[in-house]
DNA sequence: GGCCCAGGGCTACGGTGTAGACGTTAGACG
DNA sequence: CGTCTAACGTCTACACCGTAGCCCTGGGCC
């Protein structure tokens, strides 16, 4: 052990320094970068601590697990979520359809989020099923108490906010779910048919799917997350009124 | 067919006879039900090989790669939501609302098999993205393909289909995802609030979400299943009315 | 001073997916 | 009949994975 040739030093003179030390939020955005620059694969122990310039080993010390490390990712994503300004006072003025609005907005916000993160959103949707509610992460409990916040001040009664905020939150899962899946296949094929590989599916078994080419084709993902919210809000409204 | 009394001895190091020849579908069935019965983490190559009692290695001759097996399994249990009986000429009668409750027959479908193969719900939601709509497994398409036809048949044009049909397998996602995670905490607890593990969150932070505890402690997934159908068909309906 | 202990380094272990070469056989075809 | 071929199964080996366990170090505490 005599030998503290310090290995990859390759840092600042070896004397003095020790690194300034790792946080939990610094481990978190460094692998945030990694699972949004290379998807979630390739999200490894030593890649990380590569990224950190840390012995892998280090990582253990702000994520127990892998597990846990998947689940602080997720959560400081759902940071990005929270309505940062409290409307707390508009409550009088024109409170009647106010609530339709601030979905929306609710809405395209998780969309944009979830498109800047879009290697990541198997693990939104899917890291819930680890483990009942209560159990989660509280960063990722946040917005769907802020859901609850709304539906309740628009209305609804306990039960009524409970089931619109889990319809609503199943609503934005499914849209990004199926806007990802847009991807076209070869983009520089002029024939839609073609472009998106539909001519892959038998036509007598895909009948409809395949006439769908053009609309598939000119997919708008924002006017499709509007049209959905339309239906889904009419409902929720017919709701509110009985 | 699942039946593999056909194994002579199991034993004798090479004696002579050769085993039947495995199938895809029996390779996939095995790997299925480990997922249902231990986990997707628990699907290993060797274990898999193990439960099939042939080298691991065996089964590469019958799914190109893991992803191509997790995409197998997910398709075979696609095959379970095909509606078996294709109403073809009821369409003259009462075709009027049928739309309505064939949705609610296929919503609940899927439901009842989603909650039988709980274990592999993440992959049924998530492996779509792993690649563009039409380059997924034709099996995982039918049931689209199905929706399709109902909403076309319904009156709506391809555009509102393709848009209806969309949101409805959202909603069923969504359904699922909310239903799983109510996973009871600590069954033996008679308060509520401690048997949901709610304790857990800050009041300050969670005014809402612990006061419903009620309400999560008497979910009914059936009955959340069909509340939300009524919300999302009312919104389905009006836009047809259009 | 003496102590503590959180943060970081290192090695090592058991497990993973799968490439590649090799055997064996059932059936096609002359 | 013999020969060829393609499918199926086996084995070995490799690179990589998550992480248990132990050590060292330095700054804050009494």
């Amino acid at each position: 052990m005599t030998d503290a040739s310090a290995k990859p030093g390759s840092l600042g003179p070896q004397s003095s320094g020790r690194r300034p030390a790792l946080t939990r939020e610094q481990v978190l955005t460094a692998a945030l970068k990694i699972v949004d620059e290379s998807g979630v694969e390739a999200l490894t122990m030593r890649r990380l601590g590569q990224a950190l310039d840390r012995n892998p080993m280090a990582i253990y010390r702000h994520a127990s697990d892998k597990e846990d490390l998947l689940d602080g990712i997720v959560e400081q994503v759902a940071a990005e979520l929270v309505t940062p300004s409290p409307p707390e006072h508009d409550r009088d003025g024109g409170g009647d359809d106010g609530w339709e609005n601030a979905l929306r907005r609710t809405a395209h916000t998780f969309r944009r989020v979830a498109l800047a993160h879009s290697n990541l959103v198997p693990l939104l949707v899917t890291r819930p099923l680890s483990g009942p509610l209560a159990l989660r992460p509280l960063g990722t409990l946040l917005p769907f108490e802020e859901l609850l916040e709304v539906f309740i001040n628009a209305g609804f009664d306990n039960h009524g906010a409970l089931h619109a905020a889990r319809l609503f939150t199943g609503f934005l899962y499914g849209h990004v779910i199926h806007e990802l899946q847009e991807r076209v296949h070869a983009p520089d094929e002029t024939d839609d048919l073609l472009r998106l590989g539909l001519h892959r599916l038998p036509v007598t078994q895909f009948p409809r799917l395949r006439s769908l080419a053009a609309e598939l084709a000119a997919y708008d993902g924002a006017a499709e997350l509007d049209e959905g919210l339309t239906i889904l809000l009419a409902g929720l409204r017919s709701q509110l009124l009985t």
